[in-house]
RNA sequence: UCCUUGAUAGCUCAGCUGGUUAGAGCGACUGACUGUUAAUCAGUAGGUCCCUGGUUCGAGUCCAGGUCAGGGAGCCA
């Protein structure tokens, strides 16, 4: 018996087990908030309708004490679930002794060495579950439109571009490094079967100390016999769409729960702006406006703003701590106050943050040179301008990856794409037509001064019955990160791995 | 790797231009209260002020080096 399948048991008697979320105590009561891992139950024990030593178990449950607790359900509106638990009996199973995670604020660290048992508060739980409908979204997605699961090897002999961002390890004496894609491998794979996809986890060993990067992530990489880039981007348009609103359609509660406004999300729906680089690229600079909106005075606008709110803040600030020291306030009033304060000074940090990244983006807007890949700023400041995702494609060759397909209307371009999600986000989805031309493709191997012989297997594909294909990647926890307006993308995968970060 | 901010109680933080015995809230513990939603109220315990060295009569506070962490850049999904 599940908290979630309550409304099955109305004034039934039932039994529940699961962990102490909460606990509340009077004089003849006990309340304790019940946490099964599929909702939220308060049992009430009252000490008119259970025996003493039943009432004594339920007051030594402490927070996070496993137990399982039987009694009548009964409907009351104002609780979570709308569901109530009147206790007839308790056993406690163990009893928790300290657990760190308080009801109130902590630290990012602390939260990240707790990380084992964060997993159990709301919000994280909330998180993993979108996470869970978004990756069997993916499978249906890409199973209904006749696509086959196949994975690429995880142990590689060698990169797919620069050895800097590989994790080396040792391979029965041999060196073998940690796959950062399975691209050329799904490559191969579509040849064998036209339509195919993979999904597994991807190791990046880049010092990063963002919050859109992990060391390890998963990465769901499909690729497409016969398909050009535009076939590519019609794919990505319909499989991002399809899969955001199963979210919307499967997860209301865990965005509420998150304070997700769906708002955005539901604009998947509509189309979504595909733009060249160079139309991208005269946007980020201020050249052209976007609905009326110019990226460079907009981001001007928003630093005014926060330089305004730093000062109202400070002045809030101010007020209640001169509000504090009036004396005869009563405890819980200071208590009030502290607490806002504590809050005002947490937005104000934020805010100073804000202050000091701001000037460096619009620096790196205003003198983009016209050629480079586009830097996360970057990234921001043109996607804050749309209310949706955005496609990017025909990027300058040099920037991008060897095996992307040359403009045949234009040899300085590739034919890339990268997917851009909005609010700020960027990147989530990077991949474009691959270099079908046997010689263009030896040409920038050596270019890129990469092993010919180990990418001798990659060129058979082109010497053995080449075809016009397409692909793409995709960042699941990036994904995670938009879709539940994350500020990290740490918080998007169980157990992140990232620089600084092993354990637990 | 670079820029930037920080490290004080179990947690979140205050501690001013160096000055006697180190502060708050929350949590824990004890007690009061018959329906609480971060319950409330009263009380108790709890400290290697990140590490090493320096300046000084005196360092949580100043200086140098280091370690760790937050944010950003580069790179990327």
């Amino acid at each position: 018996m599940y908290i979630k399948d309550l409304s099955k048991y109305e004034s039934q008697e039932i039994t529940l087990k699961g962990w102490a979320a909460n606990k509340r105590e009077s004089k003849g009561l006990v309340f304790i908030i019940l946490r099964d891992g599929t909702g939220l139950c308060q049992c009430v024990v009252d000490a008119n309708s259970v025996s003493e030593t039943i009432f004594n178990e339920a007051r030594k449950a402490t927070l996070e004490t496993s137990l399982s607790i039987t009694g009548k359900i009964v409907k009351d509106e104002k609780q979570i679930g709308g569901y109530e638990l009147q206790a007839t009996n308790i056993e406690l199973i163990q009893v928790a002794v300290d657990y760190p995670i308080a009801k109130k604020e902590h630290g990012i660290e602390f939260l990240m060495d707790n990380r084992h048992l964060w997993l159990r508060s709301q919000r994280q739980w909330a998180i993993m579950r979108i996470r869970n409908t978004i990756i069997f979204a993916i499978h249906k997605f890409f199973q209904n439109e006749g696509f086959l699961q196949m994975d690429a090897p995880l142990f590689t002999g060698n990169a797919v571009e620069g050895t800097s961002t590989l994790f080396e390890t040792d391979f029965y004496g041999d060196a073998a490094y940690l796959s950062q894609s399975g691209q050329l491998y799904g490559e191969a794979m579509a040849m064998a079967h036209n339509k195919i996809y993979t999904f597994g986890p991807t190791f990046r060993a880049e010092k990063s100390k963002t919050r859109r990067h992990l060391s390890e992530f998963w990465m769901i990489e499909p690729e497409i016999a016969f398909h050009d880039i535009f076939d590519n981007m019609d794919l990505i348009e319909r499989f991002l769409r399809t899969v955001v609103t199963e979210v919307l359609n499967t997860n209301k509660a865990e965005l509420e729960l998150i304070g997700r406004d769906t708002a955005i999300l539901e604009n998947v729906v509509k189309p979504f702006p595909r733009l060249t680089y160079d139309e991208a690229v005269k946007i980020i600079k201020g050249e052209v406006d976007v609905n009326g909106i110019n990226a460079i005075t907009s981001l001007e606008q928003e630093l005014a703003e926060v330089k305004n709110s730093i000062e109202a803040t400070k002045k809030e600030i101010d007020e209640r701590e001169e509000k504090i020291k009036t004396p005869g306030m009563k405890k819980g009033e200071i208590g009030f106050n502290q607490a806002k304060i504590d809050k005002l000074k947490q937005e104000l940090s934020d805010l100073e943050e804000q202050e000091r990244n701001i000037p460096g983006w619009l620096n790196s807007a205003r003198n983009f040179e016209y050629g480079n890949d586009f830097g996360g700023s970057d990234e921001t400041v043109l996607t804050r301008l749309f209310d949706r995702p955005i496609m990017v494609y025909n990027w300058p060759h040099e920037v991008k990856a060897f095996y992307l397909k040359r403009d045949p209307e234009n040899s300085n371009f590739a034919r890339g794409v990268d997917t851009l999600a909005p609010e700020g986000y960027g990147e989530i989805v990077g991949g474009g037509e691959r270099e079908t031309d046997l010689n263009l493709l030896v040409e920038k191997i050596n270019e890129h001064q990469l092993p010919m012989q180990a990418f001798e297997w990659y060129l058979d594909l082109r010497r053995y019955g080449s075809v016009p294909h397409s692909g793409f990647g995709l960042g699941l926890e990036r994904l995670v990160t938009w879709v539940c307006k994350l500020p990290h993308v740490r918080e998007s995968i169980p157990f992140p791995r990232m620089y600084g970060r092993l354990m637990p």
